[in-house]
RNA sequence: GCGAUCAUAGCUCAGUUGGUUAGAGCGCCGGUUUGUGGUACCGGAGGUCGCGGGUUCGAGCCCCGUUGGUCGCCCCA
């Protein structure tokens, strides 16, 4: 047989910074899922689900018309209606819209998690992607300090459940009310402007466009100046104060473990008070495995009434290539049918190992004789072998202990009316 | 958007200062052996060397471009 190579079809890549998963990869990340839906339950969130795509509005609203993310990094199209439609870049504003538009007032204050894709338009690198995966947790409608502390304790108990809360930090700060946020904000330029010509470029943009952003600077020339800079201490009022110390406290109370960085701050101004980062060395330059923070000012934003609120998101790839072992689902049966006359021996027997909840799979593809060895190499926890002689099939089965499993299939075996060997 | 680095079989890789017909291990398919918790041996299939140009008598190797991966900067909702 021929090929004619000039009329090979060519294969369309992937889209760039996107993921195919399958085998380790896949179950860390179904892993990371389940536990996650488990502890939810745990904390009394409901589980809901907002579109992929949202007006891009939506977005533009919430960050802000003209900033880098939104006129850069975001993935907006325009659809068949002339509608400017955007893949959702985050959770909390989609949730907020849902929040409004469905009159959830009524449910406040409302708890809710909810898990999927997210897409922005960035160059991918190490736990970076353009399609990526977030696990979520709001709460709508509260302007509790229980709220926050609540929140984080959630995500510390999920980050202990899947074993990586070693080398996981928990850093915390506040970023006060509206009113000791503009101060302190105030207070930072006049520090920045005071050492302009010893900050780097980066930062001189930053000072126009986002000056809390100096504070997080990585460039070695920049951090005297921004460890030098003020703390938002010192301009937080009175009620700031109290609200920053009922969340500590509550930490405290619920043994969760926690660092202030004072450093640590949002570019947008709907945030207030609290902002937390659980942070890694072991993820390169991705160094936030879970952040969030209070954003009261959000709903009133998207059009609302002014509703308090608070949350977090998690990198679900971050969080799996952070897990130690791969948590796959073992099989519980593998069948050799060594044999194409046992064949349907083999269907009649693995039909019921399903229905009565057992997992198996069986080999009868290939070379006789080798599909034993193939069998082996699949980890169950028991392997068993059809072979055919004078017209019966002639089943073993092995496991490396006597456990339950075993005893289950033998007892479906039994009821067919099939015998060990 | 910027920078570094990489791309050879399904996978992991080797491939000499540019030189016959591009190799290995694993995997896959088949045969022989063994005959039951991963046997051993033999054979086979499988490659536009990411893609497109260029230099050269000759390019997997050198040059330019391009696409993609990886890592970092920027950004970080």
């Amino acid at each position: 047989m021929s090929k004619d190579k000039s009329a090979k079809i060519p294969t369309p890549q992937a889209v760039r910074g996107t993921q195919d998963m399958l085998g380790d990869f896949a179950d860390r990340f179904a892993h990371v899922v389940d536990a996650f839906e488990r502890v939810r339950r745990l904390y009394g969130y409901k589980r809901i689900e907002v579109p992929v795509i949202e007006p891009t509005a939506v977005f533009a609203r919430s960050l802000g018309e003209t900033t880098d993310v939104v006129s850069k990094e975001m993935y907006s199209f325009e659809d068949r209606g002339g509608e400017s439609i955007t893949l959702r870049p985050e959770f909390t504003a989609g949730i907020a819209r849902a929040y409004i538009t469905n009159g959830w007032q009524q449910f406040a204050p409302l708890k809710v998690a909810t898990h999927g894709p997210l897409f922005r338009y960035e160059r991918p690198q190490k736990g970076r992607y353009r399609q990526f995966h977030q696990l979520d947790a709001e709460v709508l409608g509260s302007d509790s300090p229980l709220a926050d502390a609540e929140l984080l304790v959630f995500a510390d108990q999920l980050l202990k459940e899947l074993g990586i809360s070693e080398g996981v930090t928990l850093t915390l700060n506040t970023l006060g009310d509206a009113a000791s946020r503009d101060a302190w904000r105030a207070a930072l330029v006049d520090h920045f402007e005071a050492h302009r010509s010893d900050l780097s470029e980066d930062s001189l943009a930053r000072l126009d466009k986002n000056p809390l952003r100096i504070l997080d600077s990585k460039d070695p020339n920049d951090r005297p100046i921004a460890d030098s800079a003020p703390d938002i201490d010192a301009y937080l009022t009175g009620e700031a104060q109290n609200f920053f110390g009922a969340v500590t406290s509550g930490l405290d109370a619920a043994g969760v473990a926690w660092e202030r960085n004072a450093r640590l701050v949002r570019g947008l101004d709907y945030y207030r008070h609290t902002a937390f980062e659980f942070v890694t060395d072991r993820l390169g330059a991705q160094g936030t495995v879970l952040g969030g923070g209070r954003y009261d000012g959000l709903i009133e934003a998207l059009g609302g009434p002014p509703t308090a609120a608070v949350g977090w998101a998690a990198g679900i790839e971050r969080l799996a290539m952070l897990l130690d072992e791969p948590k796959a689902d073992l099989l519980n049966v593998i069948m050799a049918v060594e044999d194409d006359l046992a064949i349907p021996a083999a269907q009649n027997i693995i039909a019921a190992f399903r229905l009565n909840g057992l997992s198996a799979d069986m080999v009868a593809t290939g070379s006789a004789r080798k599909r034993y060895d193939k069998a082996t190499k699949i980890n169950a926890h028991v392997l068993m072998s059809l072979r055919w002689v004078d017209d019966q099939p002639v089943i073993r089965t092995q496991s490396a202990t006597q456990n339950d499993v075993l005893m289950q299939a033998q007892k479906i075996l039994d009821g067919l009316g099939y015998h060990n060997a």
